[in-house]
DNA sequence: GGAAAATTTGCAACACGTTTCAACTCGACG
DNA sequence: CGTCGAGTTGAAACGTGTTGCAAATTTTCC
C-alpha cells in the first residue's frame, strides 16, 4: 500500500514534525540523535533525506515562510505601504514565538555548513518581487524600476535586520524601527507620486527621531558591545 | 622582564599571526590543534586569551578591518562618491586574496557560537558614519538626516551582499553592483545637491541594466538555487 | 631568595555533526 | 511466489570545538 516514495514521505514530514516540536518545547539546539529518535527514525535517515542538520532547518524555514507569505499576500494593504506592513508581519510573526524563529534562523543560518540559500530565495524573493511588480503596475513605483534589484535591495535590508536579530544584537521593536528606515529611504527615490514621495519623508523623520531615541536611551550608539572584552 | 601582560600579548599576537598564516597557507578551516602548534601555545591558550575559535577569527578581522578604514579615509573622495570608492576598496581588498577573506568571514560569521559583533561594529561604524557626517557637513546630504541611521542602512546593505559573497552565491562583481544599487537608491532620498540627485538617477539606471543583464545571461532569476534539491 | 598568585601546559575527556558499513526490511516486479 | 534492490537501520567510529584539571612554569611581591 505504502509506496516506496509516500515512506520516505512520511519519514520527511515526521522529521521536520520532529524538529519543530524539539525547538518549541525548548531544545532550541537539538542533537541529532535526539531529532532521530523523536522523529522514530535511525541517525542516518535525517542525512539521507535531508543531507545536513542545517537543510532540515531550512526545510522547517521554508515551511513557516509560506504562512508568512499568505498573510502578507492575505493584508491587502496598496504600494509602498504593503512593504512596512510586511515587517510589521514578520516581527508579530517572530513575536509569537521568539525562541522558537531565533533557534530555527540561528540553525538555518549561522549553525551552518556550506550549504545556504538567501533567506527570501525562492519563495520569499518570489514575495517580494511580486509586490514591487505589483507598485509598479499599479503606477505606485515609477516604470523605470524593474522588480527584481529594487526587490533584491529590500531583502537585503530587512535580512540584515533580520540576522541581527537572531543573534540577539537587536529587540524586535528595533528591528521593525530599521528595517522601516531602510525601506523608507530605498522607496523615496522611486515612488512614483507626490503625495506617496511626501508621506515617505515624513515616515522617514518620524523614524529618525525613533530611532535617535532609543540610541540615546543606552548610550548613544546604535550598537552597543557587550563582549567579553578580551579580543585583543 | 617581560611582564605578564606583556607574555600575555605576544601570545596574542603569535595566535593571531598564525591564524592569519595558516589562512593563507590554504588550511582555510583550520583546527585549533593546528592553530596552537603553529603559534607554539596549549590548544587550551587560545580559549583563555580569546574564548573561542570565533573569537579568533574576529580578531583577525578587526586587524583587517583597521586597514581597509585606512584606504577609505586615503581615498579623499567626495560624498556621496566615496560611499561607492568604499564598496570598490573593499571588493578590491577581497578580490586581492578571496580565499583568505572569504575563509575569515565565513570563520566569524557562521560557523560561529553565539558571539556575535556586526560587521562594521566598533570601527566599523565609526567609519561610515564618519563618512557620512562628512557628507552632512559638506552640504551634500540634507541636513536633516542623521549619521547614524543612514550609515546604518548603508551598512546593513552591504553587509547582506558580503555576507551571499562569503557564501559563495555571488560573485565579487555583482557584490559589487548590488551593493551600488542599494547605495544609490538609499543616497537617492538624501542628498541635498540637484546635481548629485540627477547623477545618482542615471547611475541608478546604469547599475540596473548591469545587474539585468547579469541575471539574464544566467537563466533569469537573481539568486538561482544550486542546491541538492533533496529539501522537501 | 622564597612563598604566593597567576597562567600556561599536556592530556584526557566530552559532545555532537557526520560518515561508514554490513545487515536488514519491504515494496517492486517478473 | 521469489528474487531484486532501494532505502533504512544500528552501531561504531571519526573529526573537531571545547572543557577540566593537576602539574609545571613564570611573574609578582614581601
Amino acid at each position: 500500500m505504502a509506496s516506496r516514495e509516500e515512506g520516505k514521505q512520511r519519514r520527511r514530514s515526521e522529521i521536520l514534525r520532529a524538529a519543530r516540536d524539539l525547538v518549541r518545547r525548548g531544545d532550541t539546539a537539538f542533537t541529532m540523535r535526539a531529532l532521530a529518535e523523536a522523529a522514530n527514525v535511525s541517525v542516518a535517515t535525517p542525512y539521507n533525506l535531508f543531507g545536513s542538520k542545517q537543510a532540515v532547518m531550512f526545510a522547517v524555514l521554508e515551511h513557516d515562510l509560506a504562512a508568512y507569505a499568505r498573510a502578507v499576500d492575505d493584508s491587502a494593504v496598496p504600494v509602498p505601504e504593503v512593504f512596512f506592513r510586511a515587517v510589521d508581519l514578520a516581527a508579530e510573526h517572530y513575536g509569537r514565538d521568539p525562541d522558537y524563529h531565533r533557534s530555527v534562523l540561528f540553525a538555518a543560518y549561522n549553525d551552518g555548513g556550506r550549504e545556504y540559500r538567501s533567506l527570501f530565495a525562492g519563495p520569499g524573493h518570489a514575495l517580494w518581487r511580486g509586490m514591487v511588480a505589483r507598485g509598479i503596475d499599479e503606477g505606485r513605483l515609477a516604470p523605470i524600476v524593474h522588480p527584481d534589484p529594487l526587490a533584491a535591495s529590500l531583502e537585503q535590508q530587512l535580512f540584515a535586520c533580520v540576522l541581527e536579530w537572531v543573534r540577539g544584537e537587536l529587540e524586535l521593536e528595533e528591528l521593525v524601527l530599521r528595517a522601516h528606515y531602510g525601506f523608507a529611504l530605498l522607496l523615496l527615490g522611486v515612488v512614483a507620486r507626490a503625495e506617496d514621495h511626501s508621506a515617505l519623508a515624513t515616515r522617514l523623520e518620524a523614524l529618525q527621531a525613533r530611532l535617535l531615541a532609543r540610541w540615546a536611551a543606552r548610550s548613544g550608539t546604535p550598537t552597543p558591545r557587550e563582549d567579553a572584552a578580551r579580543t585583543g
